[in-house]
DNA sequence: GCGTTTCCATCATTTATTTCGATTACAGTC
DNA sequence: GACTGTAATCGAAATAAATGATGGAAACGC
């Protein structure tokens, strides 16, 4: 027995595309709340269109509406979407596998576990491993495929092999003990830190990387008091006034808020650093990977737009 | 607000690729029941298990069965699929508008009408009309688009504009009273024909004008009785005695039955017609269309397949 | 009335995906 | 152990999609 196909190929999102231009009666709006361009929803619907052989929207100048037949079609989509979506959830709680994440400490401490929270309710199934790690480590990791993801903090990355997704901007900031005698000027430039005691993480951690390089090139004489590989010990001598450290924000909230340390007005231009996920090209993202990554951005995205780009929810 | 997609773009023909390779428990059968090559078939069912993350099918060596969550999504895109047709037949239904056809007297007479008939119970509300014309007119104003499709008799079509779509061979006979003398042969070639009457269809007919083609090169003295733009008219005069004449089979299929109409056994090697849709390339071809083009070709391909192309079923 | 804005359609270009065909890999059969 | 039928893989060609830019038509402001 044949199965005829008797139609040209139809995507389940064109029919999502359909339901939210019906819904916003506006192919610009829609196309936003999507993540197209106007021009690509206005395809989609004349696909959706030449399938059917009708106009679906019937177009006035400003406004628009639906004709008899799009509004036929309208529940029938809705439900549609509806089964694939319900049917997507129904199997994505079911679905079991591997997947490698390797990230920094100062986001695996303050950033992400909520995140992993979040994911592991979706994909209950799936055995999450993450994997502290230094920088340069988690993208020859991310290179060579033994990684899945990369959650990184560093300028916006290029590389042939590599996509960078940025999630958000990070804040670094310089911290002090509240009685140190920084605290008291009311901005902080290179000149005030000459001499300083600087504590620091361990080598290869980028941002640690752009401070120091900053602070030669400004002629700064420092003296690094202590190096360390935890957040938590860079934290604790700074509170004790073994001197002061430059960390990402998110890192020390809890204690500025606190007050058991104070964020100096430091002004530096130059230093502004992402929070980006970083998986390879080529390697094929499956359903709880790509869930990651939107959940990731997702949560970005509440705070101050990724560089400059239309941070596109998922798109390998 | 915004509406996220999460997820890769999924064709609803996908879903039916799966439905088939789950009920033919093979993915090349179900690859050659839906028109497509195996590998094709393949990469679809990929591309489903990368989406929802999971295995569908599990691949033994010569069998293989439906995953657990393969069994659960077949209800789902049952119901999907049938959703979806459902609604598309529920509008064309209502379709209105114009499906201009331009075809040669003996197809229009005996092989479209019940064609033309199943059409119009898809698209009741389709305006069809179908225009009798020779071959070169059909040519003519499929190229300038002033017909949407033509249905002609000719041997294999190459042009830069003109789509030709075979939908299955057209043997030829040549015809005589049954009380001809050459009836009582028991093959009849060039030498036999010398000096006979023919009765002829119009001038520009593709076979009319291959069949003369071939009497010239092969030094056949021939008279032509009558040049009729009419095959009942031939026919009958056939049926007369006034002389023979070489017409479609499926024009004197009925005559033949009722022995009215004597086939002679003619060998000629080099005369295989085609019927054939032709349509300008460039065209876009509407649901109606597209639905009218595969009923033809599904009709034919009943018959022998077309010449030796794997005619898949609609591809502009 | 006339420019301006807003919104959709269209176009050309780039980019990605799909399809095909050929080949490889593998298991069951003879 | 060769053979057959079946699925996966790979490269090339065909096809389709997304984008950014352009054009046109209706509503809006003045």
């Amino acid at each position: 027995m044949t199965v005829t196909k008797d139609g040209g190929p139809v995507d389940l999102l064109y029919l999502k595309s359909f339901l939210e231009v019906a819904r916003c009666q506006s192919f610009t709006k829609a196309a936003e709340n999507l993540g197209y361009v106007q021009s690509s929803v206005t395809a989609q619907i004349q696909k959706l269109e030449n399938e059917y052989g009708v106009m679906l929207f019937e177009r006035y100048g400003r406004s628009m509406r639906l004709t008899s037949a799009g509004e036929q079609l309208r529940d029938t989509f809705e439900q549609i979407v509806n089964m694939y979506e319900d049917s997507k959830r129904l199997i994505s709680r079911q679905v079991k596998g591997h997947l490698e994440i390797g990230t920094i400490e100062s986001l695996m401490a303050f950033f992400l576990p909520p995140l992993f929270h979040r994911f592991l309710q979706s994909f209950p199934q799936i055995n999450l491993q993450v994997n502290p790690l230094i920088h340069a480590n988690i993208f020859q990791l991310v290179k060579t495929g033994e990684l899945d993801l990369g959650i990184i903090l560093d300028r916006p990355v290029e590389d042939e092999d590599i996509e960078a997704i940025p999630i958000r901007r990070e804040p670094l900031v310089l911290v002090a003990e509240p009685g140190h005698r920084l605290c008291l000027a009311d901005r902080v430039g290179f000149a005030e830190l000459d001499g300083q005691s600087l504590i620091v993480t361990e080598q290869g951690c980028t941002y640690r990387a752009a401070f120091q390089r900053l602070l030669g090139e400004h002629g700064v004489t420092y003296h690094i008091h202590h190096e360390f590989g935890s957040l938590e010990a860079i934290k604790q001598c700074v509170a004790y006034g073994l001197g002061i450290a430059l960390v990402p924000r998110i890192a020390v909230a809890r204690e500025l808020e606190d007050k058991r340390l104070v964020a100096l007005p430091f002004t530096h231009s130059d230093i502004t650093f992402y929070t980006q996920i970083v998986h390879h090209r080529k390697k094929w993202l499956n359903q709880a990977v790509r869930h990651m990554i939107k959940l990731l951005t997702d949560a970005g995205t509440g705070g101050e737009q990724a560089y400059n780009e239309k941070s596109r929810s998922t798109k390998s």
